[in-house]
DNA sequence: GTCTATAAATAGATAGAC
DNA sequence: GTCTATCTATTTATAGAC
């Protein structure tokens, strides 16, 4: 019997079990940050010991990197459901649009402002920074056939366009809005797209 | 010699103590946010022993919302000197001109994400609030005015129009944009100002 | 008001039994 | 692997001398 070639039970169970972790770490990541975030609170809000936690993860900062790579993963995995058979302005509004789905669920981890020791052990994770590569690569050829089409602004360099796509992900104009509580999710998100693409001039 | 006429030596000696201390925690909170900010590392900065912070400001939080109502003022003075015979657009435009260059210049405290301990203390701050109103009613009066001549699209809530300009002050494109290298603190400012204001579809 | 010294609470992380 | 109990360092905040 390979472990190789079919997990057994007990490692589904554990595969479980971490995934019901990151869970957790997601949701107190995208409701408090990594900074406020503490070890015990994902550990109550997991239901086991702290100790346990540290069983599956060596500490608070690949706690947190695992689920920035989920969170990644999940981003491929749609990216690479967006039907390639339409405009490219469509196909970018499409991820933008599931990145503020994904913050209006409380689902975004966010990340520290600036060179925190996150960011270090983020930045040597093969996983999150192949994931992040990825997305680039998709984003980025989206980008610069929407320019070279004229659907995009030329004038801007692609990677600018490129992080301020990215930068919708932790837009706080959406927690004004939801707070504010005159505008449903769905508009919301359509009123970010808008601005996103089209600014706030008049056309 | 009445205290209330002017200032004495010393009230000038303290005040100028404060406000080396309000500067300092402006860097810091800009750096790397409330919650990694610690009351030792503001007295290292400022020069002085922790407790004598303490007894001019008597919390963490309030060292911050000192920071944060000093930051209103000048945005406060900012919008004062705002010629008001110009296009909305251009008012609206060097406001946020403003806003970008304060990040880049690193004197943007960032707040917390969410409901922090912060958070309650900013919204029981008189100072505070009232700054925001004002400034919130200005740029209020300007947006509605250049829906109404059609320069601003009428069909964003003027709300939203508000928390799109806002959110610049802490928007992630100028850091990765300085990390890219690529392009100087002035291009940055326009670059941001254009996606901004006409979106990154090609008019 | 400034300092040194110290409290009191909490953080991340570990020991060791089961 | 999970637990309880504990360690060690750090954090906010104070006491008390000067």
């Amino acid at each position: 019997m390979s472990t190789v070639a079919r997990p057994s039970f007990k490692e589904q169970m554990l595969a479980a079990r971490e995934e019901a972790i990151i869970q957790s770490v997601n949701r107190l990541l995208a409701e408090k940050g990594f900074d406020a975030m503490t070890v015990d609170e994902v550990a109550a809000a997991v239901g086991i010991a702290k100790a346990s936690l540290y069983k599956h993860f060596p500490s608070k900062e690949d706690l947190a990197a695992a689920a920035m790579v989920r969170v990644m993963r999940r981003a491929q995995d749609f990216l690479h459901t967006v039907a390639e058979d339409q405009p490219v302005i469509d196909k970018l509004k499409a991820v933008v649009r599931w990145m503020l789905q994904v913050q209006l669920a409380g689902e975004m981890p966010s990340l520290p402002s600036q060179n925190s020791s996150l960011r270090a052990t983020l930045m040597s994770n093969r996983d999150y920074l192949d994931g992040l590569m990825d997305a680039s690569d998709r984003l980025g050829a989206w980008i610069e056939a929407g320019q070279r089409e004229g659907l995009i602004n030329p004038g801007l360099p692609a990677v600018a366009v490129l992080y301020t796509l990215y930068a919708r992900a932790c837009d706080p104009v959406v927690e004004f809005l939801k707070a504010g509580g005159q505008h449903g999710d769905d508009e919301i998100v359509e009123l970010i797209v808008s601005t996103c693409f089209d600014g706030l001039r008049a056309r």
